[in-house]
DNA sequence: CGTAACATTGAGGTCGGTCAACCCGCGTGG
DNA sequence: CCACGCGGGTTGACCGACCTCAATGTTACG
């Protein structure tokens, strides 16, 4: 496995602000405040490459930095003692890990595929924070929604079949996906990747992506393209 | 913790600020500026007393507050449409719940016991923290903390086995547990509070806690008293 | 003492894990 | 061109952990 240092590394670049279409018209207050925390972070990190399938973030490194995916997909992970690993999630494009607090709790991350990430340090931004109380704010409302996130994840992981799952993985992978163009989409990541994000086997996943074809739900095509024939069914297996 | 002498429900008692004990030395930072944001809870906050078993937060309620428990048990959770109840987690005294964003995510809470609740909002809150960024900053890091926490119950849901998380569980009440009296813990929870929270069925659960006792790790006594014979063996059945 | 809520115990079924074989696409190298 | 290996994915047979259903036991409390 491939290390840090394959990474291309271009620090500070504000330039890349300039880059960054402006909405014609913000929704409201909370659209253009988060838009000004978005301008913060990209003037204060650094954008670093990663090639696919390198860790980013180990599993027990002191977390004083989160990070934004700029585009490609990232995983959280953690490596349990019987080799076994879990997945706390995925980031697309846009999306903030990192946000959990680093009292040893770390999870580890790494590519799923090739991905610009911005990189931000905590004690930076938090002492732009002092002067900026709003900037707080946001952050605290990106890690509510994570906090969310994860909880509905809970429900699904404890008390939800194998089918349950992989169709609330489908749902909620068409929802977030900028790859999924309208009625399909193209999965980032191999199947161990959702068995482990899942809590359930590279099998039966396989087996459960077969069941829903068969019953007319979904068609599979090149392996990770998912075509969603029925979503009325796929809600209705989802319970 | 505050001593509240006030009848069901008693708003803005600058008086009570006095009554705290002041910690004789912070051990921190952090410690005193979380000792303030308590301060803070305290006068915006209203308390209020439940009797066991009755909600505090309906499923679809607006979340526009967050809760201190004072003392006695709560929980939040959710009803899946099957009529299964998934635990979201459980909150001792000292513990603060409500933080997760309130966009249609919201999780439901009731008393597992009789319990005094601090109860505030977040507008009031919020508008305190435009002046005080500290304020939002302390509300932050207990939201990191939560999402770590949950994080790992993620782990623990997904890929262990119900002996590893009937273990696991009761480690962690032991270590939060005020009820905890050096080698033994008072579960304030049913069994099917503790099978609702692990994903499991009150049978597995009880099975579980037997085998545990037969193999001489635990003594259970009085149904809800768990003692703990041999600590070693648990870690290591938590794997 | 009697009742009801809570908890334990038992028998049997099922979902998903385990292990193993096989398939498929792809790049490499002769 | 084929042979080969390799990583990722699928398929099948079997088994065990956990769920389900049902009966029984225990505790709390009037």
């Amino acid at each position: 496995m491939l290390t840090h240092s394959a990474a291309l590394k271009s620090a500070f670049h504000p330039a890349a602000l300039l880059e960054q279409p402006v909405p014609s018209k913000p929704a409201s207050d909370q659209h253009a405040e988060e838009e000004s925390l978005d301008r913060c972070m990209a003037l204060i990190g650094s954008v670093t490459y990663y090639p696919r399938r390198v860790q980013i973030v180990h599993e027990d490194e002191a977390a004083d930095r989160i990070y934004k995916v700029l585009s490609g997909t990232v995983c959280t992970y953690k490596v349990l003692s019987d080799g076994r690993r879990q997945i706390g999630g995925f980031y697309l494009a846009g999306d903030i890990f990192g946000l959990e607090c680093g009292e040893g709790h770390t999870l580890a991350a790494e590519t799923i595929t090739n991905a610009k990430v911005l990189v931000i340090r905590k004690s930076v931004l938090s002492a732009l924070a002092g002067r900026n109380a709003a900037l707080t704010g946001h952050l605290l409302l990106l890690t509510a929604r994570e906090l969310a996130h994860v909880q509905e994840r809970v429900l699904l992981l404890s008390s939800k079949s194998a089918q349950e799952r992989v169709v609330g993985f489908l749902l909620e992978m068409s929802k977030r996906g900028s790859s999924s163009s309208g009625n399909s989409v193209d999965l980032p990541m191999s199947r161990q990747d959702i068995a482990d994000y899942l809590g359930l086997t590279i099998e039966t996943v396989s087996r459960t992506l077969w069941a829903l074809e068969n019953c007319g739900a979904i068609e599979i095509s090149r392996r990770r393209r998912i075509q969603f024939r029925s979503r009325s069914t796929l809600v209705r297996l989802q319970q």
